[in-house]
DNA sequence: TCTCAAGCGGAGGCTTATGCTCCGTTTGTG
DNA sequence: CACAAACGGAGCATAAGCCTCCGCTTGAGA
């Protein structure tokens, strides 16, 4: 592979994952172009279709946000591991493997799930030798919540501010986190007596 | 106006509405209709243009959300108001006004606006009084939370799923902004020492 | 019960956005 | 220096969504 094609591939992974966050949905292919800066028919040769560049897009993101991932659980320098490694995921981009992920086949990467899987295990393993009190968090905690914080509060918000809100409710659910044992029985009382869901009477979609 | 026509303006609302959240972006007029289960030009007939039927719907749940949240203040017995609201616009469908946000023109509804900013300074209030520890709340925490949480976390996840998690993490959210003081340098540190943004080198979008 | 204005449904033509191909031009590399 | 590899983007094809129009249905006042 030419050194341009390969840095034109990494322009066009990159032009997608912004424009997945900011704009949110699948982007048109012009729309990747134009932002890549690159010649539509560039689009096109390195993926022939739209599955393949969403496919690409994710695994891009999700590879680099394991590789942080993985370079924090080995720095044993780091007091809360855990935490560092949620707000690293939201700085690379998870929220682009979340807003695709339904475009996307399940069976894909099973080497990527093997290796999240790992880290995460590591990191909850981690963070009870941190946080000796609390022993209770489980990879739902963790990855449904880089899910939440990583997408963008608000399409049209500047990016930079979006992601200072991100930081900053994340830090509160982290603290959450750690508060979780004290308060457990409280909010799950608060669950049962919730109101009912907002969903009309009766119709359905049927197709 | 006529029972059957204020019965249908209110299922193109609800249909409206469930769209965004679920689909996420301005839905087609045809797949409101279709989901209401009305004919196309019945959602011409109430709402003539794009901007009004976007708009009467962001006002139809902003207008129930705040009502629930009066209903939850002026409550006496309520030992948690704020936390009680916060999980109650959730399952108001709060998150339609946030996604709407950018399509709506930001001086309308000078009316719910001042009613909303009642509402909060009273939440805020309200929590002072029954959680006198903690004082320093802000209605950016309670305003940009009931945005990422009534958000969906995934589009494709079962709607009631996704509710529970979205309520769950609202849950360890809340227990964070009570555990605040004590947390507050340590993630002020955190903010400080994080890696950059995500962002390609050089280009931007010019036009 | 009867009447009829108010309201409904949805076929279908128009417009716009996006998908994708194709080929002449440019460029990295041996 | 030669040339395979890669690029750009005009332009046609297709799909998606917009909106009108008119004949049919129905709620509600007399």
């Amino acid at each position: 592979m030419r050194s341009d094609a390969r840095q034109n591939r990494k322009r066009i992974l990159d032009a997608t994952a912004g424009l997945v966050l900011e704009v949110g949905g699948e982007p048109s292919r012009d729309a990747v172009a134009e932002r890549a800066a690159v010649g539509i028919g560039t689009v096109y040769r390195h993926f022939p279709d739209r599955q393949s560049l969403l496919h690409a897009t994710a695994r891009h993101v999700l590879v680099r946000t394991i590789e942080a991932g993985e370079s924090i659980v080995s720095d044993v320098d780091s007091a809360d591991a855990l935490g560092e490694y949620m707000h690293a995921a939201i700085d690379n981009g998870i929220g682009v493997v979340n807003i695709l992920h339904p475009l996307l086949d399940d069976t894909d990467w099973p080497d990527l799930q093997a290796r999240a899987g790992s880290l995460m295990t590591a990191l909850i393993e981690r963070n009870r030798r941190d946080h000796p009190d609390r022993t209770d968090l489980s990879v739902g905690d963790i990855a449904f919540a880089t899910i939440r914080f990583g997408r963008p509060l608000a399409i049209g918000l500047p990016p930079d501010e979006d992601r200072a809100i991100a930081h900053g409710q994340l830090a509160r659910y982290i603290d959450g986190l750690h508060s979780r044992i004290d308060t457990t029985t409280r909010t799950a009382t608060r669950a049962t007596t919730r109101t009912p869901p907002l969903r009309r009477p009766g119709e359905q979609t049927p197709t």
